[in-house]
DNA sequence: CAAAAGTTGTTCCAAACGGAACAATCTGTC
DNA sequence: GACAGATTGTTCCGTTTGGAACAACTTTTG
């Protein structure tokens, strides 16, 4: 049996576009945080979880929740493990007795910033064959489709 | 506590392109494979395993392992589901003792091809604030990064 | 042609996942 | 101000996931 060319089924689909990014997303960029959960010890959730507290100062796990569209159960998970592993910090909100603050830590952002300079990396490798005109094309894109994707109902 | 915009945190990370494909993949797609499964009981690597034998005749679970680059497991576990309900038939390969050929079956092409309409449907609500210069942009882009995806090292 | 190396498909297992139910707290309404 | 309804964070639990080991078979090598 000769091998069909392993792209060109992406070419003919009706949802191309979408099975294209899940693909990118599944086989190229899940798998870097694979190689992230071996070198340090995180994973995706966790990651993520620092990633809304390194850049925004002070935020609810259900924040982060909305902000990642990830359950909240989740969030929950990996608040315990980070703030375990000392990456994070909580403090119970006066205002609000159900919830906590969540501020990330000088350890914490110290990680954050080896990982996603990781990230940085594998995304630079993911976009190599793309001009400079055509990557600002892909951000602006990206960009209209996230803010209107948030504004979706899951 | 204000909300924070819910999507101008991907304005300033590094690997912004990656992380808003991952997040309209994750937030925006998956949950559509999820409504699919209650709909159809078909979970997604069984989907994908009909799509690649919707658009190729035979194929080997190999193959398809390497088509989608889902893991082998992952595939032969959805191969005797789907021999199961009747959406797929097996054959040995006379040629190779260990490799059996895989054929999509009537009611497996039916089923396919209503799926795939409600994917193109969930693709077109994401799309809608594209206009179609930026449609054509986004298809070419994604072309050319899947080819080389494919290419790249997991 | 025998032994080593590689490939295919499968099973096993530990980890991750997310929906659902829950207790605690807050908000709105009468 | 009490009570219904919403919200937050958590725990529970069944399902999904993918790495690893494995048996069967094929290919390569000496």
């Amino acid at each position: 049996m000769q091998e069909p060319d392993p792209t060109s089924i992406f070419d003919t689909i009706e949802f191309r576009d979408s099975y294209r990014m899940s693909y990118l997303t599944n086989a190229v960029i899940v798998p870097t945080y694979e190689q992230i959960r071996k070198d340090f010890g995180i994973i995706r959730a966790e990651y993520h979880l620092l990633m809304c507290l390194a850049h925004y100062p002070i935020l609810s796990a259900q924040e982060v929740s909305r902000l990642t569209r990830r359950p909240r159960n989740s969030i929950s998970r990996a608040v315990h493990r980070m703030l375990d592993v000392g990456y994070l910090d909580r403090a119970p909100d006066p205002n609000d007795g159900r919830q906590a603050l969540l501020t990330i830590t000088p350890a914490g952002r110290r990680l954050h910033d080896k990982i996603s300079a990781r990230l940085a990396d594998r995304q630079e490798q993911i976009l190599a064959p793309l001009t400079a005109a055509e990557r600002q094309q892909l951000d602006r894109i990206l960009q209209k489709l996230s803010v209107h994707a948030a504004a979706l109902p899951s």
